[in-house]
DNA sequence: CTTGATTACCGACCGACCGTCGGTATGTAA
DNA sequence: TTACATACCGACGGTCGGTCGGTAATCAAG
């Protein structure tokens, strides 16, 4: 029976569901996650549950795309007021990406919780697919510019927006891994690893631009220092 | 009531069923297939379907394995008795890879058709996944025996790998289309459809492994022409 | 040829889950 | 005060995955 009603607004409402979802599909792969186990969490019953939402499934759209939200860079508005040639814009663009992740690092750290989660391929794959579709139209304008002014030297745009994309796919994982090394006790260790990462990525990154004079530079690893050494 | 009780061996049994739930799969997503639609097409009852296999997701595992299988290419035997230099063993891996798929292009084409359907994007990721984990250690090993002779320069021989095979990914999608524009009377276009794309393929593979004197070289279109013009 | 063992197969049944629907309770505007 | 809108409730129905006690078919041993 659940307590005596208590009634929201269906905007805070369903921000609590959210809630509740999200967290219980970072410690549970989504299929074994039941519409019982929302409601319930929520302290609502199912009824209001489906007052909110249409379907199960419904749910799991509204957290994948808070989740989105929450992985999309604030690139685009950096971008706009940025200055210099198409290198220097695309090696700001870069650095203010890292700068928003960094101070929203928890929610991505979640993100990636969830997604990596046994069970959570599906989630996985929408969550990249969204967060790709969103960068990519910034990135081949940024990419285009500099094949204008000849300093990139591409061998499609299209292709090579996707494979950076790729290429830096998995720089969280490895933050992750370089901050529980530092955890652990293994500053150098932990610092190196993330260096490394970096370095990779900025080599790769000149490789799949064809950077004609001036690299494209990744952004400093002292940016990460604080990240590294929290909790 | 189902018929008479036809008893087949385990083995032929299995088959049957494997071989309609693929095709149920084809043309609805995973998720909405049913046991009893598998059991009904494949004419046993439900207890006979468990005898067979443990759940329904046991199903589905044997589906990926067996379409795993399909696209997997015959590129280690052919690179096992190749000659010549790296750049050389390279190409004519990748032209071995064409020819394989080439003779088994319904079977891909299946796969693809599958893989794409909307609702069956769990099933792309694990399929996409496996065909990867399989073709990665040949890879790995080409493009180091490569960077050892000095004729490939790379970043890094695992990105490169991985960025190597996402580049490669969309070829039998171009391939199907194509193949449609052929259909549709445009030949020209189909042609030239597939040669932009094998030219696009061939620039990005020769710039990922930083090729140093010879590029390495898709295979020949002319191979691709009795497919484009085929059904 | 009979018997016992093995195994392919059957279908009634159960529990879990998703979603619905007729209802109540709460809040607000006229 | 009344009517309306809407947040919420929980009993219920239907579907589905999977189980289990059973039968039928096949084969090997005596």
């Amino acid at each position: 029976m659940t307590a005596k009603r208590s009634r929201m607004s269906a905007k805070d409402r369903k921000t609590v569901i959210l809630d509740v979802a999200t967290g219980l599909i970072a410690t549970h792969p989504w299929e074994d996650v039941t519409v019982a186990q929302i409601h319930e969490a929520a302290g609502i019953s199912k009824g209001g549950f489906y007052h909110h939402f249409t379907s199960k499934e419904d749910v799991l759209t509204a957290v994948l795309m808070r989740l989105a939200d929450a992985s999309t860079a604030a690139g685009q508005a950096v971008y706009e007021r940025s200055e210099g040639g198409p290198v220097a814009r695309f090696t700001t663009f870069l650095a203010a990406t890292a700068r928003w992740e960094l101070a929203h690092a928890d929610q991505i750290m979640g993100v990636i919780r969830i997604a990596l989660r046994e069970g959570n391929e599906p989630i996985l794959l929408k969550l990249e697919q969204e967060a790709q579709r969103r960068a990519t139209p910034l990135m081949r304008t940024l990419v285009r510019a500099g094949v204008e002014q000849g300093v990139f030297d591409v061998v499609d745009v299209e292709m090579t927006v996707d494979l950076l994309q790729r290429a830096w796919r998995l720089r969280w994982v490895v933050l992750a891994e370089a901050r529980q090394r530092c955890a652990a006790g293994d500053l150098s260790g932990g610092r190196a690893l993330l260096e490394q990462r970096l370095q990779l990525e900025e080599r790769m990154t000149s490789r799949l631009l064809g950077c004609t004079n001036t690299p494209v530079r990744m952004p400093d690893p002292e940016e990460f220092a604080d990240f590294l050494c929290s909790a």
